[in-house]
RNA sequence: GUGCCUAUAGCUCAGCGGAUAGAGCGCUUGCCUACGGAGCAAGAAGUCGGGGGUUCGAAUCCCUCUAGGCACGCCA
């Protein structure tokens, strides 16, 4: 399967040019530079497999729409995938696939296996993907786990498409958040020897912590009784990070790159991308921003001098605080340095996936980027917006101190890895997402996952039954399928396209409803197209069961595509 | 008040400049002596939040209004 057929639309889009050039060429069409023209599959049959509109030609071409397809479609050189190509008013170009070519593509699907659809229109290129990120206070949140169902999914996008891709993680260990973290579990661990401990005192009162305290105690007994929140905090960081990332892998998410912000101050780049601001004129030192009002600077009090970028010069709203007034910097600026690393090491695209409650912080290192001079449009943004919980109709609060949150672990063990993964997949990330408690706990049919995934087991059924029964597909003659497979096998060649716009609009998305209408392709055709009946001559069994091999070929591809398990029974 | 996101079938959501607006669930009616019925077939259900505008053509682009969400720290 050459990387071109599988995307159709891509090679279509090229025969299309080449025949208005050639129409240009005998004076058909009089010369205009050819504009974007849109291939897409069709959305009825008899408006063929593949369509486009040229009625944006009109003008160019100076005549009406259906006369400029029909000297475009005679122009259209011949291609071996391609049966025909027809007009339709007020200006389509319709085309339809080759029937023998649609069904030899069976063979190329099954050879290519795990693999099918690999596209490389990201060779050679390298792509990162930053998601998760949680400092390890805490086992992961819902909230967060959209972000890294997201991203998980976008990296695997991207390698399909050929990038090679690396998962990071960012974290801070230093922050105060984390010197509670100690703290709260030197309290714990208190409670575990037996002394008495005030619970308001603890930053973190989920009963994580106490978990830990005990297999701490278990460890060292009572030989940290006397010390100070910082081997707890040491204890509690590397205990975290294990939880953590134990619950990534049952969603089958593993980073390849742990980044600590620590190391920006230990290289000194912090430093140095302050240096670099200043340098540049884009930092001055005040208590309050240049263009503070009266009332501003009256409310302001007396903070001291913080030092401040000039983000307004980039379009920001109002400026931004590097340096506080103590010397301590805030967020901002290792944040403008870890995004100046990301971009130095040469990645073709880096993609950050944040919360919506992040945005205008990542405007913020936007323009501090692009004050340093660098190229902030290698850097992507995917903002996925809020996860509502709802149980019985209402919203669930969600609160990481108090300890009654729903984690994703808390999600997993309600419902199952797939259906969380799916479930967060499945919508654009600019939409709110609500997540039903109670339909995720149900399991039933309701949950699309079943369907998709029921396709691939029922596939599975097939061959364990052909296995006891003695039939092979050996020496199947493709040609013996028919319309129904062949409506199957139009959707799969879809895959390619759905990838690559997948890949380059980074929107995972695509993949989890691309699937679902591909089991809806499925199941009407497993019910009426039988391999093992009786009445099913031998050799349309043989081609039939070659076909469902190919089918599950590419469910399992979609699936794995998704981070979703591929069951043979369920 | 300002910025960003959202508003499409009873519900959850796709579609984001092209031909009669789609899917799943739910609902109605059929289908089990055939490889797993977690299935299939048929059907009902929509002034694409309201109003202007651009275009040969708008759910899609622009303006505006309404409703909801998230942000607007010398927090991280």
């Amino acid at each position: 399967m050459r990387d071109t057929l599988k995307l159709l639309p891509n090679e279509l889009t090229g025969m299309l040019h080449e025949a208005i050039r050639s129409a240009q060429a005998d004076a058909s069409l009089p010369a205009f530079d050819i504009p974007a023209l849109d291939v897409r599959p069709s959305k009825r049959a008899d408006q063929g497999d593949f369509s486009v509109a040229v009625m944006a030609l009109s003008k160019l071409a100076r005549g009406n729409p259906l006369d400029i397809a029909q000297k475009i479609a005679a122009h259209m050189p011949a291609a071996e995938f391609l049966a025909a190509t027809e007009v339709a008013p007020p200006g389509y170009i319709n085309f339809r696939v080759n029937p023998v070519w649609l069904k030899a593509q069976v063979n190329a699907i099954i050879a290519e296996g795990d693999q099918v659809f690999q596209l490389e229109t990201g060779q050679g290129k390298r792509a990162q993907v930053e998601f998760v990120s949680a400092n390890p206070t805490a086992p992961l949140h819902i909230g967060r786990s959209r972000g890294a169902i997201v991203g998980d999914a976008v990296a695997r996008v991207l390698e399909a498409t050929g990038y090679e891709v690396q998962r990071e993680y960012y974290f801070n260990n230093a922050g105060v958040q984390m010197t509670n973290l100690g703290k709260s579990l030197r309290l714990r661990y208190l409670q575990a020897l037996g002394d008495p401990i005030d619970e308001n005192e603890l930053t973190y009162q989920g009963e994580y912590l106490k978990d830990i305290a005990t297999k701490l105690v278990s460890e060292r007994g009572d030989a940290l009784r006397d010390s100070d929140w910082k081997p707890f905090k040491e204890y509690a960081e590397t205990e975290m990070f294990e939880i953590i990332k134990t619950t990534l892998k049952r969603v089958d998410i593993l980073h390849n790159q742990f980044f600590n912000e620590n190391s920006l101050y230990d290289s000194g780049a912090v430093w140095d991308v302050l240096k670099e601001l200043e340098q540049k004129g884009y930092t001055y030192k005040a208590s309050v921003p240049e263009d503070a009002d009266a009332e501003e600077r009256a409310d302001a009090g007396d903070k001291g001098e913080a030092i401040w970028f000039r983000s307004t010069q980039f379009g920001d709203a109002k400026d931004r605080v590097l340096v506080k007034a103590n010397g301590d910097p805030t967020y901002t600026l290792p944040d403008i340095a870890y995004h100046k690393d990301k971009i130095e090491r040469g990645f073709d695209i880096c993609v950050n996936i944040l919360g919506a409650d992040h945005y205008v912080q990542h405007q913020v290192v936007r323009h501090g980027v692009t004050a340093l001079g660098l190229d902030a449009s290698k850097i992507h943004v995917i903002i996925v917006q809020i996860v509502h919980l709802l149980r019985g109709g209402e919203k669930v609060k969600m609160s990481s101190r108090k300890g009654d949150f729903e984690t994703l672990d808390d999600l997993i063990d309600q419902t199952s890895a797939d259906a969380v993964r799916y479930g967060l997949l499945a919508r654009t990330s600019d939409s709110h997402l609500n997540f039903d408690l109670d339909l995720a706990v149900k399991q039933t049919n309701e949950n699309p996952v079943y369907y998709i995934q029921y396709a691939h087991v029922r596939c599975a059924g097939i061959f364990r039954e052909a296995a006891l029964r003695g039939v092979t597909d050996d020496g199947a003659d493709l040609n013996l399928l028919g319309d129904a497979e062949m409506a199957f096998l139009r959707k799969a060649l879809e895959l390619g396209e759905v990838l690559e716009l997948a890949a380059s609009h980074l929107e995972p998305h695509r993949v989890a409803f691309y699937a679902l209408e591909l089991a809806n392709t499925f199941h009407p055709i497993f019910d009426n197209v039988r391999v093992l009946h009786s009445e099913v001559p031998p050799e349309v069994a043989k081609a039939r069961l070659r076909f469902y091999r190919a089918a599950q070929v590419i469910l399992k591809r979609v699936l794995r595509l998704m981070g979703m398990t591929a069951p043979e029974v369920m």
